[in-house]
RNA sequence: GCGCCGAUGGUCCAGUGGUAGGACUCGAGCUUCCCAAGCUCGCGGCCCGGGUUCAAUUCCCGGUCGGCGCACCA
């Protein structure tokens, strides 16, 4: 099935391998005229439910993104890892963590590549899986992002996204103001992500660039759960973490609702989006028979998520991952508050204002400024988030007296250290101007959680070809049909002349030219016999066609075909506008015509 | 990245130390006329580099790409 399905791909032009005629290279793909408008609607279709349907707004930030953002999102760490691969067994162990953990040395991550081999050489450090040496074993780097150089010269580092999220983090001051500071509220962009994969395979289930479709959405973590009424029937197929632990795949078959209350799924809106999410799956061809929701299993879980649930669609005996849906809780924001210069909190008014102690200062910048030079800033800054975080150390805790004294120094009760930048400031406590008051507070500062649905649109269109792909035995012969939603076949109708002659061909352009007027997806076939044409068309998917015949002359009526019952009907010319929208859009059947 | 297998028209395959053939598709024409019909004609190909050889698509080496298994998938 898959052969047929890849051979029906490149044939038929939905998708390829890109830059064959220069040999190729792994893991880029080129959709074709068909796959092309098939994967746009997939993604008109998706934009839909997550951005107009749910409210939410849509962006389209940059793919290339400078390194402080990677610094801060985690994905620096992440991806830098240093490989040894065992020779007597062959498993790849992280080179730095060998070190690190048979050796004192605790920072193996920043040693270059050669220095960890040296290392491992004289050490003579072992597999930890099979206990061979390892000593003379390469120390590879892997990278999982894409790196480039922004502007001439060295320019500054900068690297392909590797997903789509950090765009709605890095812009969310703004987008907080756009959506006026009331949460919740979800921003969502459509486009590509890149990762420099080891082993790309199969097709476009892992490529190296690939559009993604990610929602984040950004809830109060106090406030108010989605209305899950809106949801309440939706049959929710799920494989939790236990469950795939035991022997056999028993999947749960619950309610929103109802895996909430059982402990199923954590958070309500991850439970929400899970529906919203088997909806839109089943409405683009997504077999619901051959679908589940996996939870992901403690260790599997990124570096920035809590919980986290995957759609995956069964192609071939295997599960394809579609969508992660995770809880992100606040690590990106806060991530992104502490290495950038913007603030990434939403402000909650209180119902009534409150009465608190707050602990502050006033530095005495004529004192910390001679004192400190340049420093003195960043001195007044560390003082002010060191009284938030520690108002003890303002009045000379018994701990720091007894640092103090070690040292050999007077005791000082009236001084404060701080760091900065990995230098230690001492400020008398008099000159920061420390004293707590009661204010008056009429909300504070959330740092947002962040709920991400995130899809692989190219592993969705991968999925919805290989779930509607059949093969019809028609007399005989064998019919091979794309039976996709017309929502998201690429051509919505075929329009042939019965014979390429007494004028039937020049009235079947007519026809074709007034359904493009009428915005429809039309292809215009008059190439070889009637039957052939239809086949065509159903090797593509497109839903229905109409026959311009000898009847057409005399009276305005055409044949519509429908391409999964091959059942035909009459109708008029005029009315083919008004009905095909409505056929595809469901609001009318075929049998009903 | 490792191992095994593979690479010949748009697609699927056969074959050869003297540069190749079929089927389907596609195009033109005739014929038929509502579900891959028939006939005629036509377009179109040996992954790249090196070696052996008078001569390599064929044999050898290396690479690239693909499939499968392992590893990897933050």
């Amino acid at each position: 099935m898959t052969e047929q399905l890849r051979e029906l791909a490149r044939r038929r032009g939905f998708f390829f391998q890109a830059n064959e005629a220069y040999g190729g290279v792994s893991g880029f793909y080129t959709y074709g005229p068909e796959g092309a408008a098939l994967k746009r609607n997939v993604e008109d279709a998706w934009r839909d439910r997550f951005v107009t349907r749910e409210g939410n707004m849509e962006i389209d930030s940059p793919t290339v993104t400078p390194e402080p953002v990677f610094v801060a999102s985690g994905h620096l760490d992440g991806f830098d890892d240093m490989l040894v691969e065992c020779a007597e067994c062959g498993e790849s162990h992280r080179a730095d963590h060998v070190v690190e953990d048979e050796t004192d040395i605790e920072d193996a991550e920043t040693y270059p590549t050669e220095k960890v081999a040296d290392i491992i050489a004289d050490h003579d450090l072992a597999c930890p899986s099979c206990g061979a040496p390892l000593a003379g074993q390469p120390v590879e780097e892997f990278n999982l992002m894409f790196d480039t150089t922004i502007g001439p010269g060295s320019g500054q580092p900068g690297y392909l996204r590797p997903e789509t999220a950090q765009g709605m983090f890095t812009e969310f001051p703004r987008l907080k103001e756009y959506a006026r500071e009331q949460l919740p509220f979800g921003v969502a962009q459509i486009g590509a992500g890149y990762r420099n994969e080891i082993s790309p395979r199969n097709a476009l289930v892992r490529a190296r660039e690939f559009t993604m479709a990610e929602l984040e959405y950004f809830v109060d973590p106090e406030g108010e759960g989605p209305d899950l009424d809106r949801v309440a029937d939706v049959d929710l197929p799920l494989y939790p973490a236990d469950a795939q632990a035991a022997d056999g795949e028993e999947y749960v078959h619950l309610t929103p609702r109802e895996a909430l209350e059982e402990g199923v799924v954590r958070g309500e809106w991850v439970a929400y989006f899970l529906a919203r999410s088997k909806e839109w799956f089943e409405r683009v061809g997504v077999d619901m028979e051959r679908f589940r929701f996996r939870q992901h299993l403690p260790g599997e879980l990124a570096h920035y998520a809590s919980d986290c649930w995957d759609a995956e669609s069964e192609i071939d005996g295997g599960w394809v991952e579609l969508e992660g849906v995770a809880s992100r809780t606040d690590y990106d924001l806060s991530k992104h508050a502490e290495h950038a210069d913007d603030t990434f909190t939403v402000f909650k008014q209180y119902d009534e204002p409150k009465t608190v102690e707050r602990a502050t200062v006033d530095p005495d910048m004529s004192y910390l400024g001679p004192e400190f030079g340049g420093d003195a800033a960043d001195v007044a800054d560390a003082l002010e988030a060191l009284a938030e975080r520690d108002r003890a150390a303002f009045d000379g805790s018994a701990e720091q007296r007894s640092a103090d004294s070690s040292s050999g120094e007077t005791p000082r009760e009236d001084q404060v250290t701080v760091e900065v930048e990995g230098e230690e400031y001492t400020v008398p406590t008099e000159k920061t101007g420390f004293s707590v008051e009661e204010v008056t507070e009429s909300g504070r500062h959330v740092v947002p959680h962040v709920v991400e649905p995130a899809f692989g649109v190219g592993r969705a269109v991968y999925t919805v070809l290989a779930h509607n792909y059949h093969e019809d035995e028609v007399e005989g012969e064998t019919r091979s049909v794309l039976r996709l939603p017309p929502e998201v076949a690429p051509t919505t109708v075929g329009v042939f002349p019965l014979m390429d002659k007494d004028g039937l061909g020049e009235r079947a352009q007519d026809v074709a030219a007034d359904l493009r007027e009428a915005g429809l997806s039309v292809t215009y076939d008059d190439s070889g016999n009637i039957g052939r044409r239809y086949r065509r068309q159903d090797e593509v998917g497109t839903p229905y066609c109409v026959t311009v015949d000898y009847e057409s002359l005399e009276d305005d009526t055409v044949t519509l075909r429908d391409r999964d019952s091959t059942d035909q009907v009459r109708v008029d010319v005029d009315d083919l506008a008004d009905v095909l929208p409505s056929l595809t859009g469901g609001d009318r059947d075929f049998e009903d015509l």
